[in-house]
DNA sequence: ACTCATTGTTGTAGTATGCAATACTTTACC
DNA sequence: GGTAAAGTATTGCATACTACAACAATGAGT
């Protein structure tokens, strides 16, 4: 049952907001909210036992921002340097990411992904997209067509940068 | 900019998806999913040092089921059931949660949450709708309005049931 | 009464996390 | 140039989350 009876049609008192509409758009939020949490958590789930939910968002930090040393890895992820240190202690020996000296400064060391933890990256990314692709694809036409500019202003609403735009904080799950 | 030129207006092919929604789409869903765990990692943090994020899915889980056994308890967080025990353990410590024994059976022993804890879940739930009301009230208003059908068609496409009807999985972040 | 499933806890182990202390390197200032 | 200050990574210590396996107590069915 699409565009429920809520708000659709009747025009409304201008900008202002009533009770109503907020605990409609909120409730409608956080089931979608609920729904996104859990397709996340799925496609790291089904890369098997190889990874945690941290140590991904690493990786994808890594990925995305390309070779960095610990500090950064650190601000961008919002954990403490030793939490940093520590994870990448586990994902080097697991051979997922790389520590070589700088070049330029003998205190600093710089992380890089490896090849298998590109790999990973790569195959969790795409479940997830397939995922999503999967739902989106259940929707009903008119709903479809509207997500893009809906989420969209959402998102810029709360600040959001677009997914293509990586964000320095606050890295997906 | 509402509406823009992905895919309004022009009439489609029918039901088939291409490859240029698809991808507009996920990014969509990608960048406004970063937003919202954005928005629930932030109203737990506000908690203060009181809370972490599992304990807080266990008192929600608690609050919206009713007082429940070890056993269910851990089925709905999808842990184990020592788990579940351990963190009991804690919350118990800290005056959150009541462990009692079950008058009808010897080995159940029920948890409930203790005013405390019912005070916890609403500051945090409350802060959470609050932020949420912020961002949507700062939407334009067409897709302010469109959002509670878009999203409640997208989480019916995904199997989601509603926030009002408390999903035994999947309990929000 | 005996067996078996249910229920909760404890032992053991690995990951995630933060704070404080430490060691080393670079930069800044005198 | 030499010393102080700031930057960088790591390690020690503590706590939380998590699972698997073993165990104890209880209840149900025969």
């Amino acid at each position: 049952m699409p565009t429920s009876g809520t708000l659709v049609g009747m025009p409304r008192s201008s900008s202002a907001l009533d009770a109503t509409d907020v605990d409609a758009v909120t409730d409608a939020v956080l089931t979608a909210s609920r729904l996104l949490v859990a397709v996340s958590a799925r496609s790291i789930a089904a890369a098997g036992d190889a990874i945690t939910l941290p140590q991904f968002r690493l990786l994808v930090v890594l990925q995305t921002r390309g070779p960095l040393k610990h500090a950064d890895l650190a601000e961008y992820l919002q954990v403490t340097p030793s939490t940093a240190s520590r994870m990448v202690d586990r994902l080097v020996t697991v051979g997922m990411v790389d520590r070589q000296h700088s070049t330029v400064s003998r205190r600093e060391i710089v992380l890089a992904l490896t090849r298998e933890g590109t790999k990973v990256v790569r195959q969790v990314t795409a479940r997830r997209r397939k995922e999503i692709a999967k739902i989106v694809a259940r929707m009903p036409d008119e709903a479809r067509h509207g997500l893009v500019d809906v989420l969209t202003a959402f998102a810029e609403a709360g600040g959001e940068p677009p997914a293509s735009a990586v964000a320095p904080e606050a890295v997906w799950t």
